[in-house]
RNA sequence: CGGGGUGUGGCGCAGCUGGUAGCGCGCGCGGUUUGGGACCGUGAGGUCGAAGGUUCGAGUCCUUUCACCCCGACCA
């Protein structure tokens, strides 16, 4: 795309009221904008950012087997009621709401209830299953307090999966399959090596454990002990002598560390199922419970952990797999021929699928090179004057800051 | 929800003891520039979060209220 024609600029200043890094780069590259507390809209970069994650988390799901649906985000109150949990005192963060007769509307926080109301109808025979079904869809919580940009909104993009087994062992393989996949995306988006499996509190959901995500950050919430040979860490919440035992942990080689909980899984057990009165006839014909889990990815949160842990003084520094564009393209100039070279390679580097952002605005070259740092795009080439003298490029990498001059075909090779 | 802080052009800020708003960035126009956020000139743009009050007079004082940030609690 020609920067020429996005609407949205850089700003050198953050705003006032960002003190989160994530936030405050995202806004200033012009990625997000702030609607209130907690709540962000996406420009057309951070769509971009957005999409690239949800291309990897959507690949990764259905490469286990996994179906997608949209569920609603208005939620209707009875089948809540079954389960228990549309009481405020249950569950107080629920945004709620009512139609013009009165009846009242939960605003999406979560969707066990609903899936499982919409799977029913499939789910009658042990040929029916097991199932893995996912969504990617905005969440609303009314958090008491939002903050850290992206990492704790009130409205967020979240990816949730569910699975229904017929038996323990079953749900146990579907539930470990989905834990691999999981890391696979964590690898894929180029945070593998500072994300772990964390074993934590299983919340309202189960009597077991659940397992977190966690990725490595300063800026987290969360207190785990990791072990680093085991790839395995627990949280701080469950963390007994007890519990290490259970997990085969030994005290003696955990560390001490800060991470942001960036996907958690859950067995569910029958819980839901069973309240929904869903359940299968086996081979005999005989009526069966359904073992759940739920797994769920926060999408806009990785936005903000990927923004928040690459960064640098310069400003954003993407992972080539969730970049806005792979290529900035610099034109320093406006005579006929820089042009008519820069839209050449843009053209062509366009036609190969790699994604450009072609930087033909009418501004000198300084604005230029700290734009396409701030957004953090990781290779920035230059076609100018000096350059087309020699029938050469000038290339710098985002991470590295390494500059070559390169001709054509080298550019073209290092960028398809 | 408890504690602390902040709201003044699009963004970042200044405005002492009350006397009807100023700077930088950005933006428009003209010109000189053109490999690291240029420079000169010129211009547009705010009624000071909102409501009420005190006063001859309020961005400055008082009351109420809304919003935002930070710490804590909470976080399915």
């Amino acid at each position: 795309m020609r920067l020429s024609t996005l609407f949205t600029k850089t700003s050198k200043t953050a705003p006032a009221d960002e003190q989160a890094k994530n936030a405050q780069l995202l806004i200033r590259a012009g990625f997000i904008h702030k609607e209130m507390a907690g709540v962000y809209a996406y420009l057309p970069l951070g769509v971009k950012v957005i999409e690239n994650i949800k291309k990897i988390v959507r690949e990764e799901m259905n490469a286990i087997g996994g179906q997608e649906v949209m569920m609603t985000a208005l939620q209707p109150r009875d089948i809540f009621e079954k389960t228990d949990r549309w009481d405020d005192a249950k569950v107080d963060n629920w945004f709620k709401t009512k139609l013009a007769n009165g009846t009242e509307l939960g605003l999406g926080l979560t969707h066990e209830e609903p899936i499982v109301d919409a799977l029913a109808p499939y789910v009658n025979s042990y040929k029916d299953l097991p199932i893995f079904v996912y969504q990617i869809q905005n969440k609303f919580r009314n958090e008491l307090r939002a903050k850290s940009g992206l990492l704790r909104g009130r409205e967020f993009i979240m990816k949730d999966m569910y699975s229904l087994a017929r038996s323990q062992e079953e749900h146990i393989e579907l539930y470990e399959r989905a834990a691999q996949a999981y890391q696979r995306v964590y690898d894929r988006l180029g945070i593998g090596d500072i994300t772990y499996r964390t074993a934590a509190d299983g919340g309202i959901f189960t009597r077991r454990f659940s397992d977190e995500f966690q990725t490595l950050s300063d800026i987290g919430e969360d207190t785990i002990y990791v072990d680093e040979e085991k790839r395995l860490a627990i949280n701080e919440e469950v963390y007994t002598d007890e519990n290490l035992a259970k997990l085969g942990l030994d005290k003696t080689k955990l560390v001490k560390k800060k991470g942001v909980e960036v996907g958690n899984i859950f067995p569910l057990e029958t819980k839901y199922t069973d309240a929904l009165d869903v359940y299968y006839a086996n081979e005999s014909g005989n009526k069966q419970q359904i073992i759940m889990g739920c797994y769920g990815i926060g999408i806009s949160r990785l936005m903000g952990v990927i923004a928040e842990k690459f960064a640098d003084d310069k400003g954003l520094v993407w992972p080539e797999a969730v970049a806005p564009a792979t290529v900035y393209l610099v034109r320093i100039g406006d005579g006929a021929e820089v042009t008519a070279c820069a839209d050449n390679l843009y053209e062509e580097l366009s036609k190969k699928g790699v994604m450009v952002l072609y930087d033909d605005r009418d501004m000198r070259p300084g604005e230029k090179f700290a734009d396409a740092e701030l957004m953090g795009i990781p290779h920035r080439v230059v076609v100018s004057e000096r350059l087309i003298a020699t029938k050469s490029f000038e290339y710098v990498s985002r991470t590295s800051g390494e500059k070559q001059v390169l001709t054509r075909p080298e550019l073209l090779a290092k960028l398809t």
